[in-house]
Parts: C-alpha cells; structure tokens; sequence
DNA sequence: TGGGCAATACTCCTGTTAGGAGTAACCAAC
DNA sequence: GTTGGTTACTCCTAACAGGAGTATTGCCCA
C-alpha cells in the first residue's frame, strides 16, 4: 500500500472519492461531521494533508476563482482511489480512547472517598452533556432534514452514529454501576469485607449479561 | 494551576504520589496498567515527562544504583502535590476516541454493499478480540492474584476496569445493532423506503430504552 | 458611499506526541 | 567466556494540537 500516507491522509482521500473539495470546505464540512468524532483532528491537518497528497502524486490540484477571492481545488486521481482502495481492504488500527476525568479517578490517591464521589460525578455530569449534544446532532436525521445525497449514505451515517450512540449509553450505564460499587464498598467496614466485594464485582464483569451481539461473538 | 503541564505530566504526578518511581519502572507498569487504555502515550513519553517534572520543579531526582546500573529515580515533592490536587479539581477534558474501523466504514464510499460487510466483520472480530484480551487481564483481579496495596487501590481499578467493560460491551452490542441495520436495509427496495427506514432508526434512538444510570440523568 | 464586521482562505508557531529503533552496559544462564 | 535478554535510557522524523495570526473579500447598514 501506499507506506508513506496516514490515516488521516487516506481518510481526505476519502472524502475526495465523493467530490473535489478545498481544504477550506473540508475544515467547514468537520466541524459538524461524526468523522470528527471518529477521528478527531485539528484543523490544520486539514490544510497539511491534502497538500501532501497533491505532492505525493494521490490528487491533482486546480486553482479556482469565487468572486475576487482564489482558492486550492484538490481531486483524487487513479493513484489516489487505488491507495484508497488498498487501504480499505488492510488491517485496522484498534480502537483507542483518553479520558481524563476518569485518569483523575484513576489516580485518585490524593483524595479521599469525597474525591472519588467529585470524580463520579463529573463523569455522570460529561457524560449527560455530551447526550444532550449528540441528540440534538441526531435530530437532523430524524427529521429528514440533513441533505445526503443518498440513501447509502444515509445508511452509512447511521452505522456511524449508533456506535456513537452506544458508546454514550456505555458511558451513561456505567455511571449507575459505578454509583452502585461506590455505596456497596462504601458499607463495607473490613479490608477483608472490602477486597471480597471487589472481587465479587470482577466476577459479575467477567460472566455479567452477555451484550446482544450478533452470531458467535 | 500549572499552566506549564500537559495531563501527560500531571498523569505521572499521580504515580509518584503513590511512591518514588524511575521512568523505566513507570514504563514497565505502565505495559499492565489500565492507565494505558485510558491515557495511551508512547514509552518515550514516560522518559520525557519525569525529566520535564524535575527540570521545572515538581519532582526531585536521585541518582540510586542496582548492582552496577545507575538509575534515575524521581519523587514528586510538595510543589508538585499542590500542582497534582489543583489539577484533580479543575475541569476535565471531554472523552474522546478514535476508530481506523469505523473511519473505513464511514468513508465506505468506494465500496458496495460488500464492503460495508467487510468493515462490520472487522469491527464485530476486533471487539470480540479485545473482549478476550480484557477478560484475561480481569482474571488476575477476580481471583485476587493481584497484588494491589489496599482495598481503596482495588476499587479504584475495579471502577476503572468496569468503566472499559461497559464500552467493551458497547461495542459488541453495536455490532448486533449494526447488523440489524444492515439486514433491514438491504430488504429495502425503493430509496424512499431506504430514507424511510434510516428515519425509524433515529427515532429509536432518540428514544430507545433509557439506559440503567442513576439519579437525574 | 464608506465603514465595520464576519467570512473566507489560508499560514504560522511552539511544543507534544508516536513509534519504535538504536545504543550500550549489565546480568544470568549455559 | 559467550550469548542472549534485560535494563535504562536517547534519538529521530514527521504527525499532531491548538489555536492565533494574517490579509483580502464581501455584505450589510447607516
């Protein structure tokens, strides 16, 4: 495959397999896209990758003119969609994520249980926020008004966002369990009461509900 | 606070609070700790952070010796307690992710329907592969082979652990979900039936079961 | 008609970061 | 004594964050 693009590079491929753009439209068109989500990246990324593309040979450039002002056209060429298309087909990095409130958590030594409760509850508290935001984002597509230019898309789209959906419920669901452990180890008095009921709880995680997923998984 | 560290060095702070460290001992750990899932950063970095720490004085360094090896060992001092617990109380960023799968499934483009079954194979076989991965490392904690100081260093891990479980099992839930999309939309015939379809969705998940959290929510 | 503000269309800048490879001394086992 | 792995780091280029900065254009309003 084409060793010398990134991941974010190939994924400016992508987009410009659906049209040509210019880096400023891409920077536009993020802002408000879940491949933001997905794949998050600044801005100026935007600008520095399809340069390198144009460089290496994977998309032509154009100049176009808008009123007085020019601006940078990229499209993909035949090198470009055949990169692309290896790329698809390749292994996939895992999946990854940071989160500092729960690192915080995580490291909690310097508190007391007080600091834990503080922590729990500004992840419960991030994690509505970011509910209340993801719906609004939803509603666009619940109501037809979003403009994809086809139903594949809008099924693709779909895929993208339940993911981003069930994570948010993870996330949400979590917050209760979390409470739950809290006061179950919070009523405990002895270490030995106190590691038991760890213990106990790394049980139920390990054989707790199989999530419904599909065939042998 | 210490407007002159990255979460990275404050991560690092976190550790030393618990008791003196040398960067290669914080890079052994750090291949076992749940702290990589939630913060991944390069070994490297575990080398960087501490020396930055020292340089701006938030630790000290002594130089010990094992046998014939020098060693640099580095311990947080007061500064760096006071740098550690503003932090702890300060805002936190929000969670974030990346996914090379899902990317591939949103720019599915190139592809036809074929790919996207490819792309959901590999999601529903990477989640399945990191819920054995996490179910091994659970067994030393279930089993209580783990060696963790005191009960409060237990269920902190246990939260922690339990906050990865949950999206873990997102994941795999998404994958039954997705599939489900998919079934249901290759039945359809007509793209307003398509659209039609993609809109129920949404609604559902705009108003799916509420998922289990606590309190207000 | 001119002024002011936002949009357009970028570049700039320092420091963080990835991702191991590379380096070299030490240590233990054979 | 030799050999391979461990220990204990540094190195290196390029990707990346995170906006700020720059300058022109365009539109709206008085």
């Amino acid at each position: 495959m084409a060793q010398d693009l990134k991941t974010t590079e190939l994924a400016i491929l992508g987009l410009l397999a659906r049209r040509p753009w210019s880096a400023y439209e891409l920077t536009q068109y993020m802002r408000t896209s879940n491949i933001r989500a997905i794949w998050p990246r600044a801005e100026s990324r935007l600008y520095e990758a399809p340069k390198k593309l144009a460089r290496l040979g994977y998309a032509s450039t154009e100049i176009a003119t808008v009123g007085k002002r020019s601006r940078t056209i990229y499209s993909i060429n035949q090198k470009g969609l055949e990169a692309l298309t290896t790329w698809m087909g390749e292994d996939s990095r895992p999946f990854g994520f940071e989160y500092e409130a729960l690192l915080k958590l995580a490291l909690g030594d310097v508190g007391d249980s007080r600091h834990r409760l503080s922590q729990l509850a500004t992840l419960e508290r991030q994690s509505d926020e970011d509910w209340a935001t993801l719906a609004a984002f939803f509603q666009q597509f619940a109501s037809g008004e979003s403009e994809e230019p086809s139903a594949d898309r809008q099924v693709q789209n779909l895929l993208v966002n339940s993911f981003i959906r069930e994570l948010l419920d993870a996330r949400r669901r979590w917050s209760g369990v979390a409470a739950a452990i809290n006061a179950e180890y919070s009523a405990c008095t002895t270490e030995a009461e106190k590691s038991a009921m760890v213990r106990r709880f790394y049980a139920a995680l390990l054989h707790g509900d199989a999530p419904q997923g599909d065939g042998d998984g």
